[in-house]
DNA sequence: TAGATTGTTAATCGATTAACAATC
DNA sequence: TAGATTGTTAATCGATTAACAATC
């Protein structure tokens, strides 16, 4: 007859309904302080402790959480290696993502020599570029490949996930074949909206738009 | 007697009462799709067109923009120059405002370079950091100046934006420093969340916040 | 005029907060 | 036990959407 329901949840975390996007985007955000407390040699804290370090209400954390499952001890507060592990099961990061980077001028360079992907769940695994006079050159410890074996690559390996840094002009086409390719979740660095098919995820980094942002506030 | 209150809106386009930051963050993402409309060569939009290119609802656009102002003209819609102006008002970047950049790595490096800044508002006009290996160094059109000399640079060129781009471990101590030498506004690309005082902005851009992101809905 | 689209109101929807029983 | 903190409920708060009179 097929596991029981608590069976479920407690062997695959799932949400007992759909959760919002925005609890989502919170989770990282708390998983990455969780790291620096254990950083610190902390093992226990609280949804006070964690929400005066974030600047969110304790209320909020503690709700975020509820909708994964009980993860804390009452009198008590959280077991910092415990909720970490939960977390990042429920983000699916207790596994390394391979990353495919397209674009190697400046960003794509601090990008690939960035050490902050690994230990977090992702690894660039391959560098791709349409420019003849980057293809074969070495970029960290890969080697810029040629644009045109992007779809064949994908394809092959399995790649899930695309990191886009190459001009506004040419995000749109690049994106096309990527989707097309497999690719699922593109964290895309041009400063335009991408169209996507549904199931395919998008997340954006515009430097002007938070910079603009801020200037209202001058 | 002063201005009357309807002299003041047009002068200075106020908002009427106070506007949430949910809609001030997607002004700028109006205001970057109007100057590719433009770049098409099109004079005239509507919200509807708008909200179809960004994914958007036509309602909520006209709703954002309704705090500030009456835009449009009814069964016309948006003329795209003059919503364009009056965006950048609201938004302070119908001038250019001098940027520090703190970090000259390999992401440094990028931002130095990145010609997206100029144009929509920021010039970055100086690089710090305080390894001895980078000081004096070329950046760009820049050379790279030693950290130490940051309280005075800030203070004697009045700039109030700084873009952070430090390992975590300095970030709050560098934070510290621009905060306490006038900086008001702060774009941080290191992954830690920044202890500001009141009235001093900040905006992250953390990558791996926004992959994890993403591997939740893989 | 007829058609189109704004600006705004009211209704809906969803997210956050406050409070507290449960319990470690 | 007494003190502390969770998980959850109900209340509040705020954001989004639908609808439409106004009007270009």
């Amino acid at each position: 007859m097929g596991m029981h329901l608590e069976e479920c949840e407690e062997a695959c975390f799932m949400a007992k309904g759909k959760v919002s996007d925005i609890i989502i985007g919170r989770l990282p955000i708390y998983l990455r302080e969780l790291t620096y407390l254990a950083e610190e040699g902390r093992e226990i804290t609280s949804s006070q402790e964690l929400g005066d370090r974030l600047g969110i209400s304790s209320a909020q954390i503690r709700k975020d959480l509820s909708h994964f499952g009980e993860f804390g001890k009452q009198g008590t507060g959280y077991h910092i290696g415990f909720l970490s592990e939960k977390l990042r099961e429920i983000l699916k990061v207790d596994r390394v993502w391979d990353v495919v980077l397209v674009g190697a001028g400046y960003l794509g360079h601090a990008l690939a020599n960035y050490g902050g992907f690994i230990g977090k769940g992702f690894n660039i695994v391959a560098v791709f570029d349409n420019d003849p006079a980057k293809i074969g050159q070495p970029l960290g410890r890969l080697i810029v490949q040629d644009s045109k074996d992007l779809p064949k690559a994908i394809k092959e390996h399995g790649w899930k996930i695309a990191i886009l840094a190459v001009p506004a002009s040419a995000a749109q086409e690049v994106t096309d074949v990527l989707v097309e390719s497999g690719i699922r979740a593109i964290l895309n660095y041009a400063p335009v909206i991408l169209n996507v098919p549904p199931g395919v995820r998008v997340q954006y980094i515009d430097p002007v738009i938070d910079l603009q942002h801020m200037t209202y506030y001058l």
